[in-house]
DNA sequence: AATGAATGAGCATTCATTCAT
DNA sequence: CATGAATGAATGCTCATTCAT
C-alpha cells in the first residue's frame, strides 16, 4: 500500500509534489494556514497549476502535510520503541511527538473546520501512531514508571498540551527542559499511593 | 483609563457595545476567528455598521473580546488570591486561569499573526495577570510547593499547555481532573532537591 | 407573491438591481453568457459586490434576467389575448414571442447545462405563458385557423425555431415577413382535410 | 487545396487525427463547447499535446469538426440532388440537411463568437453547399413546388430554425413529422396567388 | 447614532496552451 | 511524434470596510 499508483511518476512531477509538501509544511507551519496558494507555489518554484495539478484542493495540500507528518512521527516512533526499553522508549516517544507537533495545532483546526471530521487519508496513520503510543503507555504502566490510571486520551491530550506549551516558551532549551521535568514528573506514579 | 472618552456614551451605544461582545465572545470561541463580521453583527442584532462603528477593525473586535476575559480574569484572580494563602491560591488561580482560558488559544495566534506582537491594548491587562500570576507562583515557591527553579515563561507555557490538554479532552471532569493531577504533582519539588 | 418580500428594498438598491438586470439582458443578448461578472458589473455602473449581493450567483442572474422576459412576455401576451379574438390573437401573440424571444435561445441551454433541469423560480411563469399559448392554440384549432394535429410541443417548437430564423436573418423587415408567411400558411389547415 | 501538405502524414498521425475529429464531434455535441479539451483529448484516447499538435486551437478543432460535418452533408447533399427531380430533391434534402444540423447551432455560435466571421476555412465547403442549395431552391421554384419569393437567406434560415425546433423537440418521429408537414406546406406556393 | 447597501482587493480554482521527457 | 506535467492569465465569489440613507 502507501505510495503504489498505478504509473510511477515522472522524475519531474515527483520531485515538485515534494517541493509543494515541503514549501506547504514550512509555509503553513511559519505563516498560518491563511497564506495564498499562490505564495505556497511561489515558494516552491512552481505556478499555481502545478499546485493543483498535484492537490485538487488547497485542504488536500493541507491534509497531505499533516498526513506525511504523521507518517514520518509513525516511523520514528517505531524505530524508538524498539530501540530501548518501554520506560524509556516511553518517555523517548513523548519528547519524539511533542518536538515533532510543533506548529500543527492549527492545522488540525484547519482540517476540522473545513470538512465534518478528520479525512479519511488522514486515518490511518492516525490510528497507527496513537496504537503504538497506547502500546508504549501501557509499557510504562506495566513497569511501574506511569502512574495507571491514566488513558490514552489523557496521554493525547498531554502531548497535546506539552506541545502547545513549547510552541510558546521559544527555542531556549533550558525552558523547555524543565517544562518536560513537570510533566514527566507528573506523569510517575505518586509514592503513597504505590507504596501503600 | 479604560472607557473615559469626551462624552460619557448613550445608554443604547453601551448597550449595543455589550452585545457586540457577547456576540463576538460566542461566535469567535464555538465556530473560529474566520466567522465574517456580518454574522457576528446580525447575532448581536445590530447591523454592521454599528460593528464598526464601535470597532474600527475586525482584529479590534478580537482584541477587544480578549480584554475583556483578561479583565473578568484579572479579577476573579485577585479574589481568589486574596481568599486564601499562597500554594492553595495558586493552585486555584492555576484552576481557574486553565478553564476560562479555554478556546482562547485560536485567539491569540490570530491577534499575533496579524500584529508583530501583542497590541498595546492588551498589554496592561496581560501585564496586570501576569504580576498576579508571579506573585503567587513566587508565593508558593517560598511556601515550598513548588518547584523552585520555575520561571514565570515556564509557568505560563504551563497554563496554555494545559488549557491547550483540556479543549482535546472535552467536558468529562474525571479525564480532566488526572490532567491537573499530573500537572500539579510535577509542579512540586522534587524530595531528593528539597531534602538536601 | 411576486416580489413582496419582508421589507420594500431600498430606493438605490432597487434602482442598482434594476440596472443590474438591464446591463445583463443587454451584455448576455449581444455577446453571450460567458462575460465576465465584473464586465456586467461595470456595465451597470456597479461594483462587483453589488451585483453578488443582489445575485448569489451568475447562473441566478441569467435566471433573473430570463424570468423577467418571462414575465414580461406573459403580461404582453396576455393584453393581446385579450384585445383580439382567437385566430388573431393566436398569430399575433407567435409574432410577440418570436420576436421577443430572439437572443434568449443561449440563455436556455447555459442554464440547462447548470442545473439538472429548468429552475423553480422559470417554473412558474414558463407555465403561466405556456398556459396561455397552449389556450391561444385550442382557441384558433376551435376556429378552425390552425390545423388542428398540432399539440403544444409542436407549437412550442416551431416559436424557438422561427425564432432562431430570425436571429439568423438579421433586421431586414421584408425577409422577415417571408418567413412569417412560410410559417403561418403551413400552420392553417389543409384544404382536403378540411373540406371532409 | 485541403490537407495537402509537404509531407503525406504517417499513417498513425490520420488516425489519431480521426480519432480527435470523432471525439470532439460527439463531446462538443453531446455536452456542448464548454468541455475542457484535456477531456476530448481522453475521449480520442490521446495526450493532449496531440491534440494540440493536430489543431493548434480549441477553435480550430471546432472549425474542423464544422467543416468535416460541412463536407459530408455537401457528398450527401449531392447524391439526392442527382437521384432525384427537383422537387423531391428539394424536400429531401431540407431533411437531410435539418436532420444533420441538430447540435451544431451551438458550435457556429461558439465559432461567431471567436472570431469576427465564419472562418476562412469554413468557407469553402459552406459555399458548395450554400451553391448545391440555392440550385435546389431554384429549381424547386421552376417547378412550381415553392413559393417563387423566396430567397436563398430565407432557405437558410428556415433550415436553421427547423433544426431548432428539431433540437427542442426530441426524438419521438410523429411530433417531428407534422413540423415538417408545417414547413413544407407553408413552403409551398399559394392557391391564389399562382392561379392567377 | 444605526443601518445595510456598495465597494473592490483578494483568493481558490480552471483551462487553453507550451514544453521537457 | 506522443505524452502529460507545467504554466499563469482569467474567473467566480467572499468579506472587511466605507458611506449614503
Amino acid at each position: 500500500m502507501g505510495g503504489a499508483q498505478g504509473r510511477p511518476m515522472r522524475a519531474d512531477a515527483a520531485r515538485n509534489r515534494a517541493r509543494l509538501l515541503d514549501a506547504a509544511t514550512e509555509v503553513f507551519t511559519t505563516r498560518g494556514v491563511g497564506v495564498p496558494t499562490e505564495e505556497i507555489a511561489r515558494t516552491a518554484g512552481v505556478g499555481v497549476g502545478t499546485l493543483f495539478r498535484h492537490f485538487p484542493t488547497k485542504e488536500a495540500l493541507l491534509e497531505a502535510v499533516m498526513v506525511r507528518r504523521l507518517e514520518e512521527m509513525a516511523v520514528r516512533t517505531a524505530r524508538l520503541a524498539d530501540e530501548s526499553e518501554p520506560p524509556e522508549a516511553f518517555f523517548a516517544c513523548f519528547r519524539l511527538v511533542v518536538e515533532q507537533s510543533e506548529g500543527k495545532n492549527e492545522f488540525a483546526q484547519a482540517l476540522a473546520a473545513a470538512g465534518v471530521d478528520v479525512h479519511a487519508s488522514l486515518h490511518e496513520p492516525t490510528m497507527e501512531i496513537q496504537g503504538r503510543l497506547a502500546d508504549l503507555l501501557t509499557g510504562a504502566q506495566r513497569a511501574g514508571a506511569v502512574r495507571p490510571e491514566l488513558g490514552l486520551p489523557e496521554f493525547l491530550a498531554l502531548l497535546a498540551g506539552t506541545s502547545r506549551a513549547m510552541e510558546q516558551l521559544g527555542a531556549d532549551p533550558e525552558p523547555r527542559e524543565r517544562i518536560f521535568q513537570v510533566v514527566f514528573d507528573g506523569l510517575r506514579p505518586r509514592r503513597g499511593t504505590s507504596a501503600k
